[in-house]
RNA sequence: GUUUCCGUAGCUCAGCUGGAUAGAGCGAUCGCCUCCUAAGCGAUAGGUCGGGUGUUCGAAUCACCUCGGGAACGCCA
């Protein structure tokens, strides 16, 4: 669609000059921005309002529309009509026929794709869970729109390297080590995995809290203890780290697992305990720039002039917080990477801790602070209840994708019972309603969790995207695709055409909005357009040849399209489901 | 209190760098399998775009105000 923007604006242009001669007009760029996409289809394919125009020519926007009208020439246009200031232009068949439908077939698998990351890095961290807790449907969005976002950039040309900060430092690992030590037994932990792990985080706080409703009082020593095996355990002890190694190592089986299904792998997981021995050089330079602040005996950077409350870098006490960690991982991973730019995929709700630590690498003189992105999305909820480890409101990812393939696979031996590779299948099916769930709409609404709406395989569902994939395939299998002249006929073909000419432009939009939905609603868009055209025009019973072969063609390059749009939104493509 | 995000059909949401009669899906009602997978296709019903003012030839879209909901705001991450 770029390709036929530029060309529909060049032509624009010297329709413009042809009648008006040397006045002051948008230069073919500008009007190549100015197209839009009319609101129904019915109209054309593209649209140029003329009414920012009608000051610099003295001309009534309809009066401007028809004149262009009357001169528009471009070959890759059929008809142009002035339509109440509009210029509406429809593609031509001959342009699907000649130019996309055969570009699209011998790029296959590359077609849509860009080249303006070449050479450069994106550094994208995401997933990011906390070692010792659950793995539960609040850290499913972040892990699924940094995964679909990697894919979007190395779709784009771009040198992707994925981070998954683990939450593996900090003092809840005290309180982790104290329990483990008063309570926990290896061969349960052996046996029960994160789940052992999670039984004992949630058994300590409850004690140090206490219950008040109930009379229970809060254990002051279990907290005093739980201070002092953090302390040991920052301090090196031997016996800390080994059992804290031991706890990182249980709860990332049980992510594996996860990414495994989802198909992800991340290029390094080193989390927050990797940066403790790299903070104090910030903390130095910080001091050196005279950017630290001691207020009531915490060191702060005073960030007032830029409208924010102050950001916090050490403790009353000398130790560490996040944002020191977020700035020390920062400077690393731009030495490491030489980063062209670094994603951080996180709730909405660290969006001002990030805006502050941004503001002080800044400060600091680091010149890639602008390089630094946060892509923050909506908070998780079940009914409108926060998500809860402690009070047990939490759907585990396991238990969800377990009810998705459940179901996919009833469905399965219902319609397709003889299916071969069913495990596998219905595998990719649930996880893919699932993730589609999660990344069609704007990531930055909130998502109320509900069973119901994340398992539906009817209308706008991840089911119904790959089904329709492999019903190209399905086809394809049957009648394989040979080269032939394309003939492009009725509205349903020019219409699923027009669909499959926007993808690359779709794409470029996902990535400067770092918006997967981007993607997953234009796949729904392919979807509709081409199960409208299964519909309504025979493939391979077509009984003139030269109409099936290019019907053949057609779906062909869906076929290409949706493989190649799937995987950007995690979803797999199996040929039969 | 300050900052910020959200508010469009019964439900979940597109549309927002201003533009043509405000679009989907679900749910409801009704059609379409002797025919390439009906996890599909089509049709009908359903909307003061939270409210107000302003800017403009033109506002769901921009600005300001206001109402409702969420979130963040110094020793958690």
């Amino acid at each position: 669609m770029l390709v036929l923007k530029k060309m529909a604006a060049d032509a624009i242009s010297s329709a413009i000059a042809a009648k008006y001669g040397d006045v002051t007009v948008p230069s073919a760029d500008e009007i190549a921005t100015m197209l839009e996409y009319p609101p129904d289809t019915t109209m054309g394919d593209l649209a140029f309002p003329c009414f920012r125009l009608s000051r610099a020519l003295r001309k009534s926007p309809p009066m401007i529309a028809a004149d262009i009208a009357s001169v528009f020439n471009c070959s890759a246009i059929s008809d142009a009509t002035a339509v109440n200031g509009y210029l509406n232009l429809r593609i031509s068949n001959e342009y699907y026929e000649k130019e996309l439908i055969p570009r699209n077939l011998s790029e296959g698998a590359d077609y849509g794709k860009s080249d303006i990351g070449k050479g450069k890095t994106v550094v994208l961290d995401y997933s990011a869970p906390n070692i010792c807790k659950p793995f539960h449907i609040g850290h499913l969005a972040s892990t699924v729109i940094g995964h679909s976002l990697k894919k979007i950039h190395e779709f784009c040309g771009y040198n992707c390297v994925g981070v998954n900060h683990l939450g593996d430092w900090g003092t809840q690992f005290g309180k982790q080590i104290a329990a483990y030590k008063l309570w926990g037994e290896k061969e349960k932990i052996d046996r029960e995995g994160v789940d052992g792990l999670v039984e004992l985080y949630v058994r300590i706080n409850n004690e140090i809290d206490g219950d008040e409703k109930n009379g229970i009082p809060p254990k002051k020593e279990l907290a005093d203890m739980a201070r002092a095996e953090s302390h040991k355990l920052e301090e090196g002890d031997p016996e800390n780290l080994a059992l804290w190694r031991w706890f990182v190592d249980v709860s990332l089986e049980e992510c594996n697992r996860t990414y495994r299904q989802l198909g992800i792998e991340f290029d390094s997981s080193v989390g927050e305990s990797f940066y403790t021995d790299k903070m104090p050089e910030q903390v130095e330079l910080l001091k050196e720039k005279n950017l630290l602040k001691v207020d009531n005996g915490a060191s702060i950077v005073d960030l007032s002039e830029y409208g924010m409350p102050p950001c916090l870098i050490l403790r009353s006490d000398g130790s560490t917080l996040y944002p020191t960690r977020d700035i020390a991982a920062a400077v690393y991973r731009q030495r490491t990477y030489s980063f062209d730019k670094c994603i951080y995929v996180t709730a909405s709700a660290q969006c001002l801790h990030f805006a502050q630590w941004f503001k002080v690498v800044e400060l600091m003189g680091y010149d890639f602070y602008d390089k630094l992105v946060h892509v923050p999305y909506g908070m998780v909820s079940i009914d409108g209840a926060k998500l809860a480890t402690r009070t047990g409101n939490v759907i585990l990812i396991r238990d969800l994708i377990s009810a998705a393939v459940d179901k996919v696979r009833a469905v399965m031996d219902e319609k397709n019972p003889d299916l071969e590779n069913k495990d596998a299948t219905a595998e990719a099916v649930g996880v893919g309603a699932i993730v589609f769930h999660y990344l069609l709409n704007s990531r930055i609404k909130d998502i109320n969790f509900i069973m119901d709406d994340a398992l539906s395989f009817d209308g706008s569902t991840g089911p119904y995207a790959q089904y329709t994939y492999a019903r190209t395939c399905s086809i394809l299998a049957k009648s394989p695709y040979s080269p032939c002249d394309i003939s492009v006929g009725c509205e349903a073909e020019s219409r699923l055409c027009s669909e499959l000419s926007r993808f690359g432009e779709v794409v470029l939009n996902a990535m400067r909005d770092y918006e997967p939905s981007d993607i997953t609603r234009y796949i729904l868009d392919v979807c509709t357009a081409f199960n409208r055209f299964y519909h309504d025009c025979p493939i391979i019973s077509a009984t003139d040849e030269n109409v099936r072969a290019s019907r053949l063609a057609m779906t062909q390059a869906t076929k290409y399209v949706l493989g190649s749009a799937l995987p950007l939104i995690c979803l797999k493509t199996p040929e039969k489901i």
